[in-house]
DNA sequence: AGGCAGGTGGCCA
DNA sequence: TGGCCACCTGCC
């Protein structure tokens, strides 16, 4: 197959090798491989594939199986928040007073949120119930292999809502997906009968969006906060999994308090950016 | 071998 | 509301 030459990619601040595998392999985006050989990162989100690698350090380069046109870079600057001054974002977080988040940040410079197409992203956290990253990556594959559209000869997307609510809940389970596959087959057969519920969703804001995710079956409060905050740009979204209720409580010392207790702390201490601030806690809790 | 894993929904007090 | 448990499956 035949790659497009190495382009810069700008963006607004840099990467480094660490934060670049955190943000695209560290649990917000499942379909990421280190292509060991070329030395560079190989992923697919909608039906735009893409390779990505740092030189000199922090300079980003890109490229492409297709012709690189300004729709593709267009499309792949979003999906990296690369228009986005994250160092003004940054500086909003309570690091100043909050030693834990500051140190969190100093360790993983550079780290950002993706934005990911949203029904892709809600797809791939209603498989992550009870799973571990690499767990989560193959049931993705799978769902890919099976029900997705081919975009190059060896490149795959992750099916559309539609396409899976033709599936059966059976097929669904024989792709590894356990008892998420009852609920991905009934989410799918509501969005398919609604074609324009995600779009609507995704344009309201947080809190009404919120409020209409968890209307699907199998979508609870962490679920609806990680496809808001890593599949549809909503940075206040916070949410609370196994790792954030582990940090916040032996770091914060909030021991006795329940998820529901550690969501509300979140947003109020970490304010209109949570969601950025969970990410550092979340893969600085997960270097330790 | 048994318990646990980026949760959710249902049931019970 | 708040706590407990089943739910698929694979891996340590």
């Amino acid at each position: 197959m035949d790659w497009t030459s190495w382009e810069p990619l700008e963006t607004a601040h840099s990467f480094n090798n660490v934060t670049l595998r955190e943000t695209l392999d560290g649990g917000q985006a499942f379909r990421w491989q280190w292509i060991e050989k070329e030395h560079c990162w190989e992923g697919v989100f909608g039906k735009t594939v893409v390779r990505l690698r740092l030189v000199k350090e922090s300079k980003l380069e890109l490229c492409t199986p297709f012709t690189l046109n300004n729709s593709a870079l267009n499309k792949i600057s979003e999906y990296l928040g690369a228009g986005i001054d994250w160092k003004a974002i940054l500086d909003e977080l309570p690091w100043r007073s909050d030693p834990i988040l500051k140190e969190s940040m100093e360790a993983f410079v550079g780290l950002r949120i993706l934005n990911q197409p949203f029904g892709e992203t809600l797809l791939a956290f209603l498989c992550s119930a009870t799973k571990q990253i690499p767990q989560i990556k193959v049931m993705c594959e799978n769902m890919a292999q099976a029900f997705g559209e081919s975009i190059t000869e060896n490149h795959k997307s992750l099916p559309g809502w539609k396409r899976l609510s033709k599936a059966t809940e059976n097929e669904l389970r024989q792709l590894g997906l356990g008892f998420r596959a009852k609920n991905i087959k009934k989410t799918a057969d509501i969005i398919a009968s609604r074609p324009d519920l995600l779009d609507t969703i995704e344009l309201l804001p947080y809190s009404a969006a919120k409020e209409e995710l968890m209307k699907l079956p199998g979508v609870g409060e962490k679920i609806a906060d990680c496809a808001l905050l890593f599949g549809a740009g909503k940075l206040e979204a916070f949410p609370v999994d196994t790792w954030i209720l582990k940090i916040l409580r032996n770091r914060y010392g909030l021991g006795d308090w329940n998820a529901k207790q550690i969501a509300q702390f979140g947003r109020i201490h970490f304010g209109q950016y949570a969601g950025l601030a969970q990410q550092y806690l979340f893969s600085w809790e997960r270097s330790q």
